[in-house]
DNA sequence: ATAGGGATATTG
DNA sequence: CAATATCCCTAT
């Protein structure tokens, strides 16, 4: 699968009501673009989501995830918005105030939540938007709880009214909305049912040109709240069967064009231009893809498990989890790492409770799903250890499937969509004289073929150039 | 990493 | 539309 859809396809079923097992099985399955920042920051806003429905309690890995989101979000110039500080102080009080009652453990929340996390924030080179008044005041006043006992009787009073969970729910709703829709549900919401089907069946679209041709991408208030309203069934073909009417004239819907390079934009112009074969093969993609993934996400249980683990049957165990350090991992090394990919299923997560125990012993009867076909940019992603060992059928398990009911969301995609980049060729760039100059010169000193030696050599003037444009250049400058 | 073939974009 | 330039994919 091609590491575009594939992230579409995560970035969609991260918002999908999935229960965590479900999900993180397929997560297990996708390849994960490693250098994603908004997928990054999904998972991690899904992850809080599952926390904080799984148990009544609050656990204080949410300050990790907040502090990573923080981070993504600083390094992308988003500014942490007050329901992000808000959450984030009400969880660190909250995972403190818990121990009040035994002093040792209250102090060592003290000093891992306090004097470690917030203090490392306080006095990082960058100025770390998680921290603010709010969370300074609750600062000083826990840390002097640990020597005087009436303060103490002061910070238990003073938290009664905390609300983390809620703040929390607010930050994360928050955090979904400006973020947007997914890819394919924007995509879903700018294409007409017809049109799709046009495209997606024979491509027979001469016929409509003109018209309402004048239209913007629109995705409907009502679509987006059902987003992830309930559960599942309903919203089973999301990519395709939008009903006209909702999506098109008649909602008041909001734009998403902004977005320089975005080919959404074409795609909304549909009816305006010849297609392209980029949108052409845009549409083909999300054809595919968007069939595999309706799979899974129109009968979820039985479905998506019974794919997931067939797939994961079929597949050598990948525990890498990109998440912790985020970098370190590239495809090479997973594929280093798991030289059975595809041959061993006794080597895959002997030790994953789920996966002993729903296998069904036949992998091979399954043909292998193209979802997991795998990428050279991506590794695998562990969606959360702790989900498996829970037990199947449980109380808690059942409660997750309402995950995201409790949450309607009214999603506005006015912020802009990250461009995912599905031009997958380049733009096209002449070559300067200068280049051609420098090419001939390069082969010349360093010797034809060596084209890599070169482009380094030269590397200021050969901007944006591959080694193989080098080499292309070359072989045509040289014909004849 | 490189070469070669093929796809796509640009030019005339 | 053909010729050419650039870019991409794949096998080696």
């Amino acid at each position: 699968m091609d590491a575009d859809v594939a992230r579409w396809v995560l970035e969609y079923i991260l918002r999908q009501p999935l229960d965590d097992r479900t999900l993180n099985n397929l997560l297990r399955v996708l390849p994960i673009p490693n250098d994603n920042a908004r997928l990054k920051k999904s998972m991690l806003l899904r992850r809080i989501e599952s926390e904080i429905i799984k148990k009544g309690s609050i656990p204080e890995k949410l300050l990790g995830f907040l502090e990573r989101i923080e981070e993504l979000d600083y390094q992308e110039g988003i500014e942490t918005c007050d329901s992000m500080k808000h959450a984030y102080c009400s969880v660190a009080v909250d995972c403190t105030v818990r121990f009040l009652d035994e002093r040792e453990e209250y102090f060592d929340a003290v000093k891992r939540i306090w004097r470690g996390r917030v203090w490392k924030m306080e006095r990082s080179e960058r100025a770390v938007g998680l921290v603010c008044d709010e969370l300074r005041g609750w600062r000083d006043d826990i840390e002097a709880a640990v020597w005087d006992p009436s303060v103490c009787e002061n910070v238990r009073v003073k938290s009664r009214g905390n609300g983390v969970l809620e703040a929390v729910r607010v930050y994360v709703d928050e955090a979904w909305k400006s973020a947007g829709p997914s890819f394919l549900e924007a995509v879903a919401g700018t294409v007409s049912e017809d049109t799709m089907r046009e495209v997606l069946g024979q491509g027979g679209i001469g016929d409509r040109v003109g018209g309402d041709s004048t239209r913007d991408s629109i995705v409907s208030e009502k679509d987006k709240e059902s987003r992830r309203g309930g559960v599942l069934p309903r919203q089973k073909h999301v990519a395709m069967k939008h009903p006209r009417g909702a999506t098109i004239g008649t909602s008041r819907g909001v734009k998403i064009t902004d977005t320089e390079e975005l080919d959404l934009r074409k795609l909304s112009n549909y009816y305006e231009c010849l297609p392209s074969p980029e949108i052409n093969e845009v549409q083909e993609a999300l054809r595919t893809s968007v069939a595999e993934l309706q799979a899974v996400v129109k009968d979820p249980l039985p479905e998506a498990l019974r794919l997931a683990e067939n797939v994961m049957s079929c597949m050598g165990g990948q525990n890498m989890n990109q998440e912790s350090s985020g970098r370190g991992q590239n495809g090479k090394n997973v594929d280093a790492a798991n030289p059975s990919v595809g041959t061993s299923p006794e080597a895959a997560l002997a030790n994953e409770a789920n996966c002993d125990n729903q296998r069904s012993g036949h992998q091979n009867d399954v043909p292998k799903p193209s979802l997991m076909a795998r990428n050279g940019t991506a590794c695998t992603f562990e969606w959360d250890d702790s989900v498996d060992s829970l037990p199947e059928g449980s109380a808690d398990h059942a409660s997750r499937l309402h995950l995201s009911t409790p949450n309607r969301r009214l999603v506005s995609p006015l912020k802009k969509y990250q461009t995912p980049k599905i031009s997958r060729r380049r733009k096209v760039k002449k070559w300067s004289p200068l280049e051609e100059d420098t090419l001939r010169t390069g082969v010349q000193k360093l010797g034809m073929g060596n084209w890599k030696v070169i482009l380094n050599a030269y590397r200021e003037i050969f901007e944006e150039r591959t080694e193989v444009d080098l080499k292309d250049k070359w072989r045509n400058m040289t014909r004849y």
